[in-house]
DNA sequence: TTATATATGATAGTAATACTATTATTAATA
DNA sequence: TATTAATAATAGTATTACTATCATATATAA
């Protein structure tokens, strides 16, 4: 099944829209792919250009650097996961039951939607895992950060503090606590997946229920 | 004060072995220099030879590529982080002490030794906190993993994951915890420091302190 | 319909990066 | 003193991360 979205995504991401025209939609579903086929380190914009049989001065029109690209892709992640948490949690009385299925969210354990606005979301969700950190862990980050880049990630953090502070008003850490779940969720992924001796899944299988399991336990024992 | 130690890093990591010469050790130490000042991303070979007045070509004798050097001093940190864990904790029996030091121990939050075989603790644990997951978050992890170059962090997840098995020998997430803890101490810094909004360190300051405090609590009400 | 603006394509060019290679010079060791 | 090995100096290459120019195609407005 496939579905259309948008958000209204900050506009120092990009110089032009991608949304606003079908080659800039191309550029960030085939960016998507191209990450997530060769990772970020190697992903070049000419490389995308042949992708899309444009050139690069095509996409430079759109974004300025490749960070930046990562990022806007990184916004759309965070806007849609806090979209979709909204939309699934609000039938949810139960903030035991909420967090629950919070954390499902976060490791993306749903299945029922897989393109929507064209991008893939198994591919998006690999490339949070593996990519996410490097758009913050630069040097620059103050700067960036100015620019108020990172409020969809702050803002799907807020989201998960509430759930956690109407379990337990009295919890010292909420955001800490939330946005560890949400790093967690992607290191602990990753770890089991590569690095297993990091991790105690030792069936080596099912990478998403351990780390599901373990974020539960993670979480609702702080909570207790 | 300063002190000198050596460690027996991975062959892998190297083509000559930095300690054996005057100028390896000055490769190591200026790098660490030069990663801390200007960023994992702009930090080059050239700009290294320039700063040790010397040639990229002699850098290149020692070091097949940036990522391996940085893998070389992250290797160091976590067996100076290993060896000094098992230094500091033989003569502590109570295992919650015992991981209360250790997660001191994490958050580098002693302040006695400065410098250690010339390296400067401060700026590679302002490294190890910025740079260190770019080390294993690239596509060729799995290639790269085979070389065993990662031991040393597993290693040490390993004897955090003792100390805490022995204070709660039915978990059932003993490695995850410890690499959770180890990747949260430096996640909830950078976060403090740059990114406050995703932590509830309000008053923006003592950001060691805070996020000793908040791995206090995750750690111990995990393993009640 | 024509004029105009705008997006894209095609091409070129630059400085920097991430290397590899060659040769001369220096220092260490046998 | 001869030999070996490390380093310096230099050059060169393919790729990257852009910037710039101009022609062409396309959409829109008068």
């Amino acid at each position: 099944m496939d579905v259309l979205l948008k958000f209204k995504l900050n506009e120092h991401l990009y110089l032009r829209d991608p949304e606003s025209s079908e080659i800039g939609k191309s550029i960030v579903s085939n960016a998507i792919e191209l990450i997530y086929e060769i990772g970020f380190e190697q992903f070049t914009f000419k490389k995308l250009a042949q992708k899309i049989d444009s050139t690069e001065a095509t996409i430079y029109r759109y974004f300025s650097s490749k960070y930046k690209l990562l990022t806007y892709i990184l916004n759309w992640y965070w806007c849609y996961l806090e979209f979709v948490a909204k939309i699934r949690l609000q039938q949810i009385n139960d903030p035991a039951e909420k967090l629950q299925l919070m954390l499902r969210i976060i490791m993306h354990d749903e299945g029922v939607v897989s393109r929507v606005q064209d991008y893939s979301l198994e591919k998006l969700h690999s490339i949070v895992i593996g990519e996410s950190s490097k758009a913050y862990l630069v040097k620059e980050v103050d700067e960036i950060n100015q620019e108020k880049v990172f409020s969809p990630l702050k803002s799907l953090c807020n989201f998960i503090h509430e759930i956690i502070l109407e379990l337990n008003p009295n919890f010292k850490y909420p955001k800490s606590l939330a946005s560890t779940l949400l790093e967690t969720a992607h290191a602990q992924q990753f770890f089991s997946e590569h690095l297993p001796a990091l991790t105690d899944n030792s069936a080596r299988v099912e990478h998403r229920q351990y780390v599901f399991n373990y974020l539960h336990q993670l979480a609702f024992s702080a909570l207790k």
